[in-house]
DNA sequence: GGATTTTATGAAAACATTTGCATTACTATT
DNA sequence: AATAGTAATGCAAATGTTTTCATAAAATCC
């Protein structure tokens, strides 16, 4: 800090001039501020954080940032912990739990004040590493009442419930699932789950032959449509795993010659950006990405800061947003 | 570093071990990793970098991350610097200069090792700044064979002039455009004016009714489409700045009673994921997102790292992808 | 107007790491 | 066997900032 030391002060007063303006003269402090203009000083961070001082920094953790539902909550997110004046480091890892291990020590490298994971599925290595490092961290987009990380999230369980209630409302017995792998993957895990409750519980059979898998992809998902479609009998309505699903699904089931929702029903979760635009728009289960991201951001940058305590576990509400792709029997 | 001293050698060594192995003896530096591993230990990137040396960490700051075609070329920029040990500091800014500008200041109180902006417009006191600061910086996105910054990107006047040349070999003579506000927004006043300069050099009018506003959003494009094709005297084609305009289009065409292509084309711009699955798939001008990203990331660390010297400029090549929106009159 | 409190500033230590220089202990070379 | 050369390591200084403690100057009190 020899640079604004040109300001006749020594290095102490400018520091203490930047973080508790009120302890330094209004005399120097404008000295020094003309010293910061004219050399284009700017402060080094890395170099504060040496002292156990906060980074302003927050890791986040992503399965994959090219995926409309994750760029939103990214985006909001980002624009949040912003807000409180904190920067975003990110990574992704491509739905491959030893890599989101990696991750998480590559931002720990960079002493992060907090690093934020998508989801409750973790590998317990990584669990090990925030608890030994001691580095505050949370989970985004799943919520759960027992969670052992804070939480901002939507019970993934409750919108594969409520997306088989609303096709079990209108008449719907012969249901097909489209859903991604599992797998590393508790959001559509808990949402298939919830659906093959619900479908269970109403005594509706789960058909083997009716449970499709497909990735995060329209073109998957539309390839699938077309197979499942052309057998000789097909459902009457499908529920499908995210919007993403259920975009490619009815793409498919339009270029096989049927009509959504006269010949099949469909319905997505998420409501991603388009879903409502589509032509029929999509009828599908809302998860608020908006708003997770935001109170995240909030809450945690809060925690953070220490400006509150709590181990936070907030539900953020889902809804039903019944638009043009289902229909009752 | 008392730390890993428990390895009893003097910090010096245990540095040395992580930074130039080949200077330790195999002994010692087994010794070392032995102790880190059993304390746990992960090294202080903000330690590195005060000492002019490199943090690892790039940033890149970006219109807005919500949106297909940017989430794309981040996640691929991402995963490239990755590749090359670097980690992705990430800032939006939401089409605002100004915070364009906090942004950049923002990324460098944290010292990263470069910054990558999007397009070539950029405010002067960013210039100054990066200038002033010596920061390593790149264009991404965008290509000019004369540009000030490194770069790694599309012709975008080039793009609109693609798109004009397919309608107008189609034999449209009535076409009309649906652009984002250009100002602020580089790539879509490039393909603007590529695209009225091909159409006016084909003596195609240029009616000013038949030029149209809408932002990166579905649902506005679909209701500038709905707006536009209630008129009387309506085109026979429509060209738009991009592809989730486009998408926004057809939707507004169909909701209109419209079919496309059969009373009206449509062509886009950027063949964003999804772009190939719609019915009928888009007709649009293929920027190879992945690519740019990718072979920005590698020039882009190369070029911090000291690995290559040359003020790179890198044109990705465009394409015109004819599916089934647009067809001859 | 001296004693006491308050306010403003500086000096120095601390943080975790890197690096140039010095040192030690080997290994070749003659 | 002596010399030069090399390999492995340590020492200490340096990096930019914060913070604690000390000091100096000014303001307040009776």
């Amino acid at each position: 800090m020899a640079v604004a030391k040109a300001a006749r002060v020594s290095p102490s007063t400018v520091s203490r001039s930047f973080n508790h303006p009120g302890l330094v003269s209004p005399a120097t402090r404008k000295r020094i501020t003309r010293a910061v203009e004219k050399l284009g000083y700017i402060r080094n961070r890395a170099a504060q954080s040496m002292h156990g001082r906060r980074n302003a920094t927050i890791g986040l953790i992503v399965p994959t940032i090219d995926h409309a539902i994750f760029a939103e909550v990214i985006q909001s997110f980002s624009d949040s912990i912003d807000r409180a004046g904190f920067t975003l480091l990110i990574a992704s890892h491509s739905y491959d739990l030893d890599r989101e291990y990696a991750m998480m020590r590559k931002l720990m490298e960079h002493r992060v004040d907090g690093i934020a994971l998508v989801g409750f599925e973790h590998s317990d290595a990584s669990l090990r590493l925030l608890e030994q490092q001691g580095t505050p961290a949370m989970a985004l987009w799943n919520y759960a009442p027992d969670s052992l990380l804070p939480c901002v999230g939507a019970d993934n369980r409750e919108a594969g419930r409520i997306a088989a209630d609303h096709l079990l409302g209108f008449g719907h017995r012969d249901i097909g699932l489209v859903f991604p792998r599992p797998d590393g993957n508790d959001r559509a895990s808990a949402r298939l789950w919830g659906a093959r409750d619900r479908l269970s519980a109403a005594g509706v059979p789960l058909i083997a032959d009716w449970q499709w898998e497909a990735s995060y992809s329209i073109a998957q998902a539309k390839q699938v449509a077309q197979d499942l479609l052309r057998r000789a009998h097909r459902p009457t309505a499908l529920l499908c795993g995210n919007d993403v699903i259920a975009q490619g699904v009815i793409y498919g089931a339009q270029s096989c010659g049927l009509r959504v929702p006269e010949d099949i029903s469909v319905i997505g979760i998420g409501d991603f950006k388009g879903s409502a635009e589509m032509e029929p728009g999509l009828t599908t289960i809302r998860i608020p990405a908006r708003s997770i991201g935001e109170i995240a951001g909030e809450r945690f940058t809060d925690l953070i800061t220490g400006a509150s305590e709590d181990h936070f576990r907030i539900c953020c509400p889902l809804e039903c947003i019944v638009r043009g792709t289902a229909r009752p029997l």
